[in-house]
DNA sequence: GCCTTTATAGTCATGGTGACTATTAAAAAG
DNA sequence: CTTTTTAATAGTCACCATGACTATAAAGGC
């Protein structure tokens, strides 16, 4: 009810009656490297869960929504300059509340997914020097529920790579269409026909648009490769369907 | 980082150090009646946004996770015995944690989303005796930021139904395929062809179900109409998808 | 030169879909 | 009791997107 609804909370509503929840954004970081959907990781440095690798995020401010909080975090953790971070795609993704998911007290995490290229350092801005990337699936047992988090966003790119041109935010300003080929077949887990790919792909409007002239060698061998840019579109109609219909 | 990440929060870490967030549920609870789709809504009964209407909803309570009290909050606004309530679908929105989304106090809602079939009386259980349908559209702007919820609300159901079976959730336990059609074609705002429809539906293995041997007169007149179940399938591929590709 | 590699062009059959027409089964109109 | 109306159901046909291919072009390595 947004403190609405009945009358269940008098209009002299104290808010230090209540139990204070703390709120907080959880970030899960994505980017394809070398073959491999990767997720952006930092070691915890204190209880509980010290140690173990975690989501990085942060508290909600008293001044902030969650959606700022998100890119703020987000721009601590990459260290990259504002004007790239405020080109990223940040999504919500969802929010996580059962009242025992952080033991010290009771937490409500809004989880936001984005989609990054493959940056050139690893990062390590302000507070998160030892954040780091690392492969989906290669830790053992994130803190928190974090596991779960970075499961629901994995499925949750799988499903929006169908119906939306969100691919190309996990590539470089220009690209080739076997890059942004090999990042559907990276988070599909996939192999797809290249010629019914680059199809799909130039038949889809606004999709990409091809940078004039530009050409660029993949691998060092082969002809090359004409560049492209992200299009204006957003939607993907008809969807690009992954092979199989395998919901994750 | 649900209170992990960086060392910005220290061990010792005091709840009430902080202006404490409020966490509330706000429910956009749908149905299709009449030909039109409907939200449930409330009347304020206090300020602020006295005598407007607001959607049902109440806070979080200390020991249970948002989605409990998203269906406990069902429960009470609808009036429903346990067991239906249990059975509807009811699915996590998006978290709105605009700062000034509550003038009172700082509250970031967790909305959700119930499909509901058309159910029989108004209902008014609890404390929501004034609860009631309301077509979409036909408010004059609602309480907090929850206009912006129900559209948020209308396009997810209107996106779902491309690729879900969730259809069936506003339908009766056995309805015909002219109803369901019908649902389709009041959240999508648009005509479906008859039987262009009912061969996709009955091509999806799982989709719906023949009751053996049941009819049913739909309006009166016309050859009675073979009634099916909600099958098991909750996908559909390839989806369903609504004509021009209408994004909204 | 020839081979390998990668990009790009094109073919062909199939399946799902949009746009139809036809038939059946009921009630209401005459 | 026949005709009309209404709605469900069956079936047709063309088209387009797709999956599975084959063929050609352009680069480097040998």
């Amino acid at each position: 009810m947004s403190a609405a609804g009945p009358a269940r909370v008098p209009e002299g509503y104290d808010p230090h009656a209540f139990e204070p929840f703390a709120v907080t954004v959880d970030l899960a970081v994505c980017t394809v490297r070398d073959g491999a959907l990767h997720i952006l990781l930092i070691r915890r440095g204190e209880e509980p869960y010290k140690g173990e690798w975690a989501l990085p995020g942060g508290f909600v401010l008293p001044r902030e929504s969650a959606g700022q909080a998100a890119r703020r975090e987000l721009a601590e953790e990459t260290g990259l300059p504002d004007e790239v971070v405020a080109g990223l795609h940040l999504e919500q993704l969802r929010t996580y509340s059962d009242p025992d998911r952080d033991p010290r007290m009771r937490v409500v995490s809004v989880a936001y997914t984005a989609l990054v290229p493959d940056l050139p350092e690893p990062h390590g801005g302000g507070d998160a020097a030892h954040a780091q990337w690392v492969p989906f699936g290669a830790y053992a047992g994130l803190a928190f529920d974090h596991e779960r988090i970075v499961a629901d966003a994995r499925d949750r790119i799988g499903a929006k790579f169908e119906y939306t041109c969100l691919a190309t935010a996990f590539c470089p300003p220009e690209f080739t269409l076997g890059e942004l080929q090999q990042v559907y077949e990276t988070v599909w887990g996939t192999a797809l026909d290249r010629p019914n790919f680059r199809r799909k792909v130039l038949a889809t409007p606004g999709f990409v648009e091809q940078v004039a002239g530009a050409a660029r060698l993949t691998g060092g061998r082969g002809k090359p490769a004409a560049l492209y840019r992200a299009g204006a579109a957003t939607a993907l109609h008809p969807p690009l369907l992954r092979p199989e219909g395998r919901p994750s």
